[in-house]
DNA sequence: ATAAGAATGTTATGATATTACATCAATTGC
DNA sequence: GCAATTGATGTAATATCATAACATTCTTAT
């Protein structure tokens, strides 16, 4: 894996945007938030998230069309992600399973279907925003 | 579930449209290709899609921004539905798998996290364009 | 120094989805 | 019957998300 050091000023600026955020950030609201850093196209942020995914450092939310800095930067090499989102208050968080990696590698091997990336996302109320 | 009969003209028309599709169809293609049956705005195809999806007669496929019929509507009742999606020729499997929602599930429990909507999309490619 | 490749800046456009408001139709309560 | 409610529809406008096309600048290898 990349370090951050090795980011140009851009893909630095939205990472930065991304750890520091209280959530899942929309490309939109990034491009908002960096205004005062020079950012003044969409296209800015898209390209700077587009190296930052393939580094691994940050993940795209499909369900929800935002992004969120890595929670584990160093940790997975390529293996399937869950994520766990709390609709309440946006709180991400991101886990493996083994079991379930098997499972549809299994599904896949059995059907010649030749995966290229997989999405696992669960939508929801968090502990906190479930308990109040 | 509820039979086409008792579903509303529109609602019967996007059905229609996707249940004789070859793949998934975004919402604008839903639209243009019921221009002739007096569809002129997006909102028309929206409501009914929303409806079919309550109805589980259509699912939307999160990573692609489309939509498809169901492949089961008699078989699964809220139960965790899993996608395989060729990114070559658009080839949609819908299966479900006990092991997966087990596993999820008990993630879930184990950090609080009351789910309201899973999302698991494969993409890839499927046996005819993986063997091509 | 120069050439090649990567990153950036800028404008415009495309693609997806919702808000707001008016109208129409079926249903219900009286 | 008839008003009131509810659900469905039509239409226009707008919001949100993402990419295409092209010019320019920066980096790096030779
Ligand atoms: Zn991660
Ligand atoms: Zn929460
Ligand atoms: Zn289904
Ligand atoms: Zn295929």
């Amino acid at each position: 894996m990349k370090a951050p050091a090795e980011l140009t000023k851009n893909q630095a600026l939205v990472l930065d945007a991304l750890s520091h955020a209280e959530g899942p950030l929309s490309a939109y609201t990034i491009l908002d938030r960096l205004r005062d850093d020079g950012f003044r196209a969409p296209l800015q942020v898209y390209r700077a998230l587009e190296k930052l995914q393939e580094l691994g450092l940050v993940h795209r939310l499909e369900s929800i069309n935002a992004f969120v800095a890595c929670a584990h930067p160093h940790d997975h090499h390529q293996e399937l992600i869950a994520f766990a989102i709390c609709e309440n208050c946006g709180k991400v968080d991101e886990f493996s399973d083994e079991m379930v990696e098997e499972r549809l590698g299994r599904w896949a091997k059995a059907h010649d279907f030749r995966p290229s990336k997989t999405t696992i996302e669960i939508r929801g109320a968090c502990r906190t925003c479930s308990s109040a």
